[in-house]
RNA sequence: GGAGAGGUGUCCGAGUGGUUUAAGGAGCCGGUCUUGAAAACCGGUGACUCCGCAAGGGGCCGUGGGUUCGAAUCCCACCCUCUCCGCCA
């Protein structure tokens, strides 16, 4: 959500940050609104303190045995009045409250105006894709050949874009997840939590996926959860309607969940493999910091996830989004993007964005400095570290051999009993 | 799922319709005393939030409604915690 009292004072800026989205968010409807509910808001509680007044009044008139029945129907008039006020209140602050959750993030000062993904800036990359003296199999074809990955499978017992995980494709999933948590839990400093992998809607709404985005997310029948669609909503919520020690900051959690993704809109994409998938593993990584300290934990935890990559020995580039490609409630995203030789190009693997004040906004989330201090709204950040079927993907293709086997990266073997290889 | 108990400020805890402006205690801050500290004593101290330039005012006793001139207190619904029972990995 956005700072209302800024929208309020430096209403242009707003709006030429939110252009860089390059779409429209009607924002004059905001001035409207906030100033009918500041006058009703005047009016009401004019008339409350009359009420507050009287209701001391009474008592000390009825002890000193006076008749209050005049002064009670008057005050019987003024309790109407205030009902069918308080009424109209709470009515444009609804309307202003759901405007305000479904206008996005202000972009950062860094983040350049863009349509879409191809205006995104390339920062760097690491390493050099492979070249192949064969020809490459993507890591569907390679998966159905070594029997370790089985969407037909997964498509009886449940339907399409999900996949069964076989034999030594499951335990290099299962790998990959432990190896990650441990770097960024035993080398990055970060403390595991292990959440539940449903959410109610007020947490759904904390981290910005609602109200805006309901058709993207799985709600369970019969209750009002949702299915995580990343660890951050779980993460993030935890700290919601809390007041944080300035001591204890930055805050930093890697988390594993199964992520759940209606795919709403993207019928026909990355249909083959395990690129786009409704259930899909990944390990994030979520920091609570402090305004001044973001921008800085953000690199830090961009390097993280990059960190995965190089010990698995992955090649990679790092991105800028631009304004059109940033998520909602992002201010400034890097995108992390794995070489991907099916694809003949870079592959999204992880999203670090730094969130400055508007999910702690909405999940009110604060902290201070000292005991004395007021409260002030902490920044949160998050990036994936990494998705994990995208991993294993990148690993099929990037290590195959003509023969067809996969040499396992050195990191992960301790993960998988000693195994080098995976064959037929 | 069933039965019961309960949710009050940083913490403990009183409070069943009106000087409650949320008692009292702990803690915390300041002071007296002391070589220093502790103890004792004295004084101070709810957080958050909304409107307002300010003065000030409104709201907040799990959440949301309702009754009333007036609600922490009465009524309704929901959420959460604890105990017991049932079921279950």
């Amino acid at each position: 959500m956005l700072d209302v009292k800024l929208l309020r004072s430096d209403f242009d800026a707003v709006k030429a940050a939110l252009d860089k989205r390059n779409k429209d968010y009607n924002l004059e409807q905001f001035i409207e609104l906030d100033k009918t509910r500041r006058e009703l808001i005047g009016q009401v509680e004019e008339l409350k303190s009359k009420q507050n007044a009287a209701s001391k009044e009474i008592p000390k008139l009825k002890k000193e045995g006076k008749d209050t029945t005049e002064l009670m129907a008057e005050m019987k008039k003024l309790s109407d009045a205030v009902k069918e006020l308080d009424a109209q209140v709470s009515e444009v602050d609804e309307k202003l409250n759901k405007f305000l959750l479904t206008v996005p993030n202000t972009p950062y000062a860094e983040v350049l105006p863009g349509k879409d993904d191809s205006e995104n800036q390339e920062l760097r990359r690491f390493g050099t894709p492979r070249e192949f003296d064969f020809e490459v199999k993507p890591h569907w074809d390679l998966g159905k050949e070594l029997d370790i990955l089985d969407p037909e499978t997964a498509g009886k017992i449940t339907g399409s874009r999900f996949t069964v995980y076989k034999g030594l494709g499951a335990r290099l999933e299962r790998a990959i997840i432990n190896f990650m948590l441990d770097t960024h839990i035993d080398k990055h400093g970060y403390t595991e939590v292990f959440p539940p992998f449903m959410v109610n809607r007020k947490s759904m709404t904390g981290t910005g996926q609602l109200p805006k985005f309901e058709e993207d997310a799985f709600k369970v029948a019969g209750t009002d959860y949702f299915l995580v669609p990343t660890a951050e909503v779980p993460v993030t919520n935890m700290y919601a309607d809390m007041i944080l020690d300035g001591k204890d900051l930055p805050i930093k959690h890697c988390a594993y969940t199964a992520c759940f993704r209606a795919e709403a809109g993207s019928a026909g994409r990355d249909t083959r493999g395990v690129i786009r998938q409704h259930q899909f593993n990944k390990v994030e990584m979520v920091k609570f910091a402090k305004p001044e300290e973001s921008y800085a934990e953000l690199e830090s935890l961009t390097n993280d996830a990059e960190d995965i990559l190089k010990l698995l020995g992955l090649p990679y580039r790092v991105v800028r989004l631009c304004g059109g490609d940033l998520g909602f409630s992002s201010a400034m995203t890097y995108d992390i993007e794995v070489w991907m030789p099916s694809y003949n190009r870079y592959v999204e693997i992880s999203s670090c964005s730094n969130f400055e004040g508007f999910q702690a906004r909405r999940a009110n989330i604060k902290y201070k400095e000292n005991v004395k201090d007021k409260a002030q709204l902490v920044h949160t950040l998050n990036g994936s570290g990494l998705a994990a079927g995208r991993t294993t993907a990148a690993i099929m293709e990037n290590f195959q051999q003509e023969d067809g086997s996969i040499i396992i990266p050195e990191v992960l073997r301790p993960y998988m009993g000693g195994i080098e290889r995976i064959t037929k």
